[in-house]
DNA sequence: CCAGGGATCCCCT
DNA sequence: GGGGATCCCTGGC
């Protein structure tokens, strides 16, 4: 499990740092929605809102563990699953997490997480975390040196490879 | 294992 | 008109 934080208007690399838009709009909504981008002509990418209405905070999923629906999830991903080691395919990475769960702009976008009316939304499981790692975030030129990414210690459901996981750790 | 480049398109300037 | 919160494949060591 993987997510990066993006601070709002105040950040330079958010989508709301040049202010309200058409695109980012949900941002400045209120908490607990979906934000939904499309990027480099490829992917979908899932933010959730994270601030009060008027503030653009928000969480960038970038990687997690499937549970449940992997055959779907293969399916939908166009990948062949020969073992475990496979799994990472399948939701390692915030556009390929977006192609498992069959997320776009489209069906997504605005959409409340927090409710199970909703077709996709957040809910605890009872997972005990080991520890949080923190490192700088991955993808990005600006302000990409603050400590944003965050990943569950001794989970191996993460993107970037070695060099971002092997130092740089705090825990919590 | 790592670095580099191409694909591909929406949104904003 | 250009850049981008990515992915995948190739080639070199």
């Amino acid at each position: 499990m993987e997510v990066e934080a993006y601070l709002g208007e105040k950040d330079p690399a958010a989508h709301a740092a040049a202010g309200r838009t058409l695109r980012n709009a949900v941002l400045f909504g209120p908490p607990g929605h979906a934000y939904v981008y499309f990027i480099y002509g490829n992917h979908y990418c899932l933010n959730v809102s994270c601030e009060l209405e008027g503030k653009a905070g928000s969480v960038l999923f970038r990687a997690l563990e499937p549970m449940a629906g992997i055959e779907q999830m293969a399916r939908a991903r166009e990948v062949e699953l020969h073992g475990p080691r496979d799994l990472p395919k399948l939701t390692s990475g915030p556009g390929r997490l977006a192609e498992a769960f069959g997320i776009t702009r489209d069906r997504d976008n605005e959409g409340d997480l927090t409710s199970q009316a909703n077709g996709l939304w957040i809910g605890q499981d009872g997972y005990i975390t080991h520890g949080i790692g923190v490192t700088r975030r991955i993808g990005i030129t600006q302000a990409a040196e603050l400590p944003l990414r965050y990943t569950l210690l001794g989970n191996s459901f993460v993107s970037g490879g070695a060099k971002y996981n092997r130092s740089n750790f705090a825990t919590s």
